[in-house]
Order: structure tokens, then sequence, then C-alpha cells
DNA sequence: CTTGATCTAAACGGACCGTTTCGTTATGTC
DNA sequence: GACATAACGAAACGGTCCGTTTAGATCAAG
């Protein structure tokens, strides 16, 4: 992020924390300056005053890099409704996701994980098989519990939930996150019925 | 796509249509082969034997050339089913969408597209704004006519119709087009209620 | 015959890619 | 204390592609 003076050099024969620490923030940074378009190696390691052979070494992929910087903290910062119903639950939910997406560097980040699977075989397995089991997780249990309560028949439970991802999706892709709260109550009416 | 020998010299001032051809059936060509990954107008214009700036000139961005290369043809590959419910023509419709991103290049070219979306305002609102509403009248009809016929409000139309959007964006981008009878039917069930 | 738009080829400066080489630093082991 | 080991950053590698510019050739239209 910001340049910093005194080279970081190596501190043995081990990971160096701040240089991780240095990485990902500027990642972040050039990601949340310049977008998926103007995100290089190259310009991660020259803020980050880190070596190229250096990130490659621990993220050989650009989306591992990716994954890497998508909040940890997604799951803090969205809190997982339990209102009794999953036509509110996913309203709150859905709601709290697109202003994450918005507000945080977050959306980029998703948006350019995506396109990079599009580009990369590698990225697409790890978007598929590690980032959305994990990142599904906690939302999955919304339909869970629905299910549990009696609102629809247990083997539909991830049915609605690829319906809901794949609404998301469409969403964050297009730059369509504006809070426009009857006509995302509308959708998801449908998705709960 | 197959390496011209004599070269194509000017036909004077207007546009070559052979220069088109041989442009879009480059395109078509590298992307079936190489995917998303490696097209380059560089390399398209090696196959076509033409030159970038004649490239440059009549598709000035990447998206240009996707939706140009993005079969005109796929309103006359998918025929558009009118079975009397919704629940059958959206089967029937789907199943055929799939074959065609699956068998033909167009999978990838919309996988292209969408990716280069992510990278440049001018491919987002070519998708959007453009791409979309061309591509999406045909499938609309089906939902329009359902509307008519009673099975849900028109209101719903276009919300309905964004569902399955997302669905099939999901399901293209993340490379799971086989067609799981089963599995869809039980998608398209929860999208007709 | 002139104007003007088109074509290809070639080359441009610039950005990245992913890798390799190098000298340095400190850990953990013997 | 000596030493192998592994991580670090800097620099440079050959390569690809970007989008643009220059130049010379072709031909339609006025």
């Amino acid at each position: 992020m910001e340049p910093n003076q005194k080279r970081r050099a190596s501190i043995g024969a081990r990971r160096s924390p701040e240089t991780e620490a240095a990485v990902k923030s500027a990642a972040r940074g050039l990601l949340a300056e310049k977008g998926y378009a103007g995100f290089s190696i190259e310009e991660v390691a020259r803020r980050a005053g880190a070596g190229k052979p250096t990130i490659y070494r621990w993220w050989p992929n650009k989306a591992d890099l990716f994954i890497a910087i998508y909040g940890a903290d997604k799951d803090a910062a969205i809190p997982l409704p339990d209102e009794g119903s999953l036509r509110s639950d996913l309203l709150r939910y859905t709601t709290d996701l697109w202003r994450f997406w918005r507000e945080d560097t977050a959306g980029r980040v998703f948006r350019g994980l995506i396109a990079e699977a599009q580009t990369s075989e590698a990225a697409l397995a790890a978007l598929r098989f590690k980032f959305m089991p994990e990142r599904l997780a906690s939302p999955r249990t919304m339909f869970v519990r629905a299910a549990e309560r009696g609102e629809f028949a247990a083997g539909e439970i991830d049915d609605r939930l690829e319906l809901w991802v794949g609404f998301n999706w469409f969403h964050v892709l297009t730059d369509q996150l504006a809070a426009d709260e009857p006509s995302l109550a509308r959708k998801i009416d449908l998705l709960c019925r």
C-alpha cells in the first residue's frame, strides 16, 4: 500500500508475516483503486516492496491471491440472520451481501475471481471447489433452517440455494448492486415459494 | 482459420467482406481451440492474414468482436418452444441452450464476453445494453406467454426471467453445462411456481 | 484524374508474464 | 560454532500482447 522505505529482508528460513501482510494489503489497495483491469502481480510487487518470486512462491495463481484477500471477514461483516422465515432471512442477508460487495473491495475481488476463472483452469477449480463451498456454507444454513421449519422439502435446499447464488452472481457481474428494495423483495419472494 | 497464402489487398474505399469473414472465422476458430485464455487480437490477425489496424478499426473493443462472433444463428439453433406450459417450454429451451453452449463455440464466446466485461467498462455496457436485450428477447416471450395464460401475474415476468438468466450464467461460468435432466427439471419447477 | 477510404506489413513504446540468477539474511540442526 | 536450508528482494531474462503509427498499395466514387 504505502511505499515502504526500508527493505524488508528475509527473516530466515521461514515465511515472513510482514511480507504476507504487505502483499495482501497492496493487492487490496490496488484492486480498490484500479479494479481488476489494473491488477497485475508486477504492480502488487512494486507497491508491497516485495519480489515477484516471493509472490509467486506463495500464491502461484492470481486466483489464490484473490481468494486470500477476499475478506475472511465476510462472515464477520455479514451476520447470519435467523428471523423465523426464509423470506426475511434472505432479504436481510442479500441486502447485507450487496452492501458488502459495494462498499468493500470485496465485490471487485469477487468479480475478478470469476473473470479469472474464465481464463485459467486452476482458477476455475479453486473457485468451484475451494472458494464456493467455504463461502456458501454460511448462507446455506438459512435454507437448511427453512427446510427444517417445513417451508419446503429438504431435497430442495441446494436447488433453491443455487438459484439464489445465480441471482447474486448476475447482479454483481453486471454491476447492478443498487439496493432496490422492492425489486429485490419480489425476487426473493419467488425463491421462497 | 486456415492460413491464407495470398495477401488480401484493399478492394477500394469500402469494407472488405472477405476480410470481415476471415477475421470472424479466425476469431471463432481460435476461441474454439484455445479458449478465452489464448485469445488475442494479435493471434486473430495472424490467423486471418489481416492487419491489426483493420481489426481495431471495425471492432474497437474485444467485446465487439465477441458479440460479432456469437452465433447470429442462436435463434435459428434454438427454436422457441410453445408447448402450453412454462415448465415444459423452459425445460426444452434451457436444454437446447446448454447444448448450444456446449457444442458450438458459443459458450466460450459468452464466457469470454462476461469476463471481458469485468475488465472493460465498454464491454460491460455492450453486454448490458446491446447483447442482453437482443438475446433475451426470444426467451422472454416464453414468460410473457405464460403470464398471458395466467400462470402468474404479468408483473412477475421480468423477475422470473432474471432468476432464470442468473441460473444459466452461473452454470456457464462454472462450466457446468452437463444435461442433468432431473436436476434441471427441479430448478425449473421452482421457477414456475 | 483526383480524392479518400480501405487494405496489409512492419515497427513502435510500453506493460506484464512467469522464471532465473544473485547476493543477503536468519533459522534450525549437527 | 559451523553449515545446510529456506526465505527475501533486486534485477534481468525472453516472450507475448497491447493499441498506435507509418508507409505503400488498391480501388470506388466524384
